[in-house]
DNA sequence: AACGAGGTCAACCGCGCGTCG
DNA sequence: GCGACGCGCGGTTGACCTCGT
């Protein structure tokens, strides 16, 4: 009972909503000093007598999403939507996983991307042709570049090693070549498939878009 | 200029998993 | 083996912004 009315307090005595610049100094120092450790104590830990009437998970999110200081802040290039479209066809929802192989970027942006500008774009029509020509297109790439293939066999659905294509994905292919051969091949006029108004769409925020309806 | 609709994004919530005592 | 705790993840919310009317 007594607990009870504590936690009530301790509740009370938390704060929520955005995060002041006064607080991310604190959560800023803290880590820099003590390192990122656990996330409950950092809370009742920072900022010392003015601490962070934050809870852990809270920080943590702080920390992760926005104070970081490898965190890429800014658009999505065309090359970084690429992957992002053949993760997500592979891995799904997996934001944690996807956001791995895009270096700076957190699960949380990339699943924003996703949900407010794929989503939408990404009807069932026009993204699975797309998808197939972006793995012929990396297949291709990798074999030019000497990365065995065949290994891809015990892959997933899409013919990908799961695991060289995850851990070395970055490191075997260019995805600015990609986008630009794919650019090249017209891929944005898929109007013939009945879906122009997605592609259009989806193009018009990459970096390719434009001038392919010039 | 005012208003509403739609888009964006930071932050919160709830669940599940791993670890520890 | 079991419960408590901490953390990470995916889904969702809501405030703010932008744009069209």
């Amino acid at each position: 009972m007594e607990t009870e009315k504590q936690n009530a307090i301790v509740e009370v005595d938390l704060r929520r909503g955005p995060w002041t610049v006064e607080e991310d100094l604190i959560l800023t120092n803290y880590i820099s000093k003590h390192g990122e450790g656990r996330w409950n104590t950092l809370a009742k830990c920072a900022g010392g007598i003015k601490r962070l009437k934050r809870t852990g998970k809270s920080c943590r999110l702080r920390w992760l999403n926005y104070l970081r200081p490898d965190v890429r802040r800014g658009n999505i290039t065309a090359e970084e939507q690429l992957l992002i479209l053949e993760l997500h066809s592979r891995w799904g929802n997996r934001w944690s996983k996807i956001a791995q192989h895009l270096p700076g970027r957190t699960d949380n942006e990339i699943k924003n991307f996703w949900r407010t500008r794929m989503q939408k774009h990404a009807n069932q029509q026009c993204m699975p042709p797309l998808l197939e020509r972006i793995r012929t297109v990396v297949d291709s790439s990798r074999a030019v570049m000497g990365v065995h293939t065949a290994s891809a066999s015990s892959s997933g659905r899409n013919g990908f090693s799961s695991s060289s294509a995850t851990s070395n994905y970055g490191d075997h292919l260019d995805l600015k070549d990609m986008a630009s051969t794919l650019e090249e091949e017209g891929w944005p006029e898929f109007p013939a498939h009945g879906c122009e108004g997605s592609m259009l769409g989806f193009w018009e925020f990459s970096a390719v878009g434009p001038n392919m309806y010039a």
